[in-house]
DNA sequence: GTTAGGG
DNA sequence: CCCTAAC
């Protein structure tokens, strides 16, 4: 085929995957296979992508080998630039981070923070075999060079060019799992960026970047340093928001917000799995890794932010349990009634005719037609009352008279407590209330009839 | 289910 | 007046 037809071909395929990248994490996995071409042989990137363009997720047996190449290399970059948990998949949100503030296009791809980060992960990966890995961006750079110029020519859009170009070219390559994290999210980055005024901007940009290989790189950590510990922005918050509120459905990103999360996740967790079982690179075996931690992960950042959400609203959680309390301790006493004289009359009786203790029969016999006085509502009166007679025993007749001033509680009924209360301790011990009852009973009117009922009668009568 | 005791 | 443990 000639030049043309090729370049034709590489647009082409560049659509159909545009198409797929709403679900970015399964396109990773079935084009797996695809990178290893350009990692193994980056000279030979046209004749291998051009093949795999043909069938997008055709995967050649031959790749084994060269996988294992590429695992190899992720091992050394895991143990070389992830730090912790953070790795990858933190600096390439910093990024993200970066990029989305930045003023200027020029500045995102220029020999800036763009270049810092791919650079990064190029010397990572250069030291860590013998592979060079500028060696491999500057392949799959040089493959995708070709449809984003056709790109430009065809469609006057110049983000969808660009993220067309991003999805293409670093998506094939599973080895470079961060570096294609960033260039997504610069992709993503750019499509906001109004002032992109020219096509030629664009190529220049990612022509800069596919040549920073070899002395720029060096210098930068120093700068990526400095970016990493830049707080979050509010960008970020609101992505980040976003993603916790689909994080139902992980995997199925439909969205350019959540790509900047879920696609670290991907690419963080792949770099993992891989590192365990080097020797395995069935995309189904990434898929079952990759979910639970997903989720894990996912279910981690959103405890954090639930937390940080706690510090920047405390007031508000604790307004709303309070207010509940008050409420409730409020409605406690909502239905309150006070006792009348009458009614402590007939408990006060109630109690002389059934024994005390017996609060259910009282209220059945004697307050069956005030509903709202429960057995438990005479006991605490009762309790009341016994509190009562007992802080007046004390005291003299004329403290009495002043209290029967104050409280509606006549002298005779007060008396009568006090004689009960005699006959009827309370509170008393538990367990002895019926034994006690009887022995008081026969003990006062031991000369009388011994049974309680009687009993407890004469003891009535006597305060009657 | 009822009661004692604490709040 | 309400709640809970013990009965």
């Amino acid at each position: 085929m000639d030049r043309e037809e090729y370049l034709r071909k590489c647009s082409n395929m560049k659509c159909q995957r545009v198409q797929v990248d709403e679900s970015f994490v399964p396109a990773l996995q079935d084009e797996v296979m695809e990178v290893e071409h350009l990692l193994a042989e980056p000279r030979n990137v046209h004749a291998s992508l051009d093949g795999s363009l043909d069938s997008h997720t055709t995967l050649n047996d031959k790749d084994d080998l060269e996988l294992e190449v590429l695992d190899g290399l992720l091992d050394d970059v895991e143990i070389d630039d992830l730090e912790g948990t953070g790795g990858f998949a933190g600096a390439c949100e910093e990024y993200f981070l970066d990029f989305g503030f930045a003023d200027k296009f020029e500045e995102v791809l220029g020999s800036g923070p763009f270049e810092g980060s791919l650079l990064q992960i190029s010397s990572s990966e250069s030291h860590s075999s013998g592979l060079s890995g500028s060696s491999i961006v500057g392949g799959v750079l040089e493959s995708t060079k070709v449809p984003i110029a056709k790109s430009e020519c065809k469609n006057d859009s110049l983000d969808e060019t660009i993220t067309y170009e991003a999805h293409g070219a670093f998506r094939n390559n599973p080895s470079q799992p961060s570096k294609v994290n960033c260039r997504y999210n610069i992709s993503l980055d750019i499509q906001h960026l109004q002032e992109l005024e020219n096509n030629s901007h664009l190529a220049a940009g990612i022509l800069t970047c596919k040549k920073g290989k070899g002395p720029v790189e060096k210098g930068q950590p120093a700068v990526l340093r400095e970016k990493r510990f830049r707080k979050p922005t509010q960008r970020y918050i609101e992505e980040f928001s976003n993603s916790r509120s689909k994080e139902k459905a992980p995997t199925a990103v439909t969205k350019t917000e959540h790509l900047s999360d879920s696609s670290c996740d991907v690419l963080h967790i792949r770099i993992k799995a891989l590192k365990k079982s080097p020797s395995e690179k069935s995309s189904n075996e990434n898929s079952d890794v990759m979910l639970p931690e997903l989720q894990v992960r996912k279910r981690r950042l959103e405890k954090e932010k639930l937390e940080y959400d706690k510090e920047l609203f405390p007031s508000e959680s604790e307004d709303e349990c309070s207010t509940s309390k008050r409420s409730r301790r409020k409605d406690r006493r909502k239905h309150q009634k006070m006792w009348t004289l009458p009614e402590v009359l007939k408990l006060v009786e109630g109690i002389s005719e059934y024994g005390v203790g017996r609060w259910t029969d009282i209220k059945r016999f004697l307050f069956s037609s005030s509903s709202y006085r429960t057995p438990i509502d005479l006991r605490d009166k009762w309790r009341n009352l016994l509190r009562a007679s007992s802080a007046q025993k004390t005291s003299r007749e004329a403290e009495q008279n002043d209290e029967l001033a104050l409280r509606p509680l006549p002298f005779n009924v007060v008396h009568r407590v006090r004689e009960l209360a005699k006959i009827h301790p309370y509170p008393r011990q538990r367990g002895s209330k019926r034994l006690r009852v009887s022995q008081a009973g026969s003990s006062i009117i031991a000369k009388d009839s011994p049974p309680l009922s009687l009993s407890k009668r004469n003891v009535r009568r006597k305060f009657t």
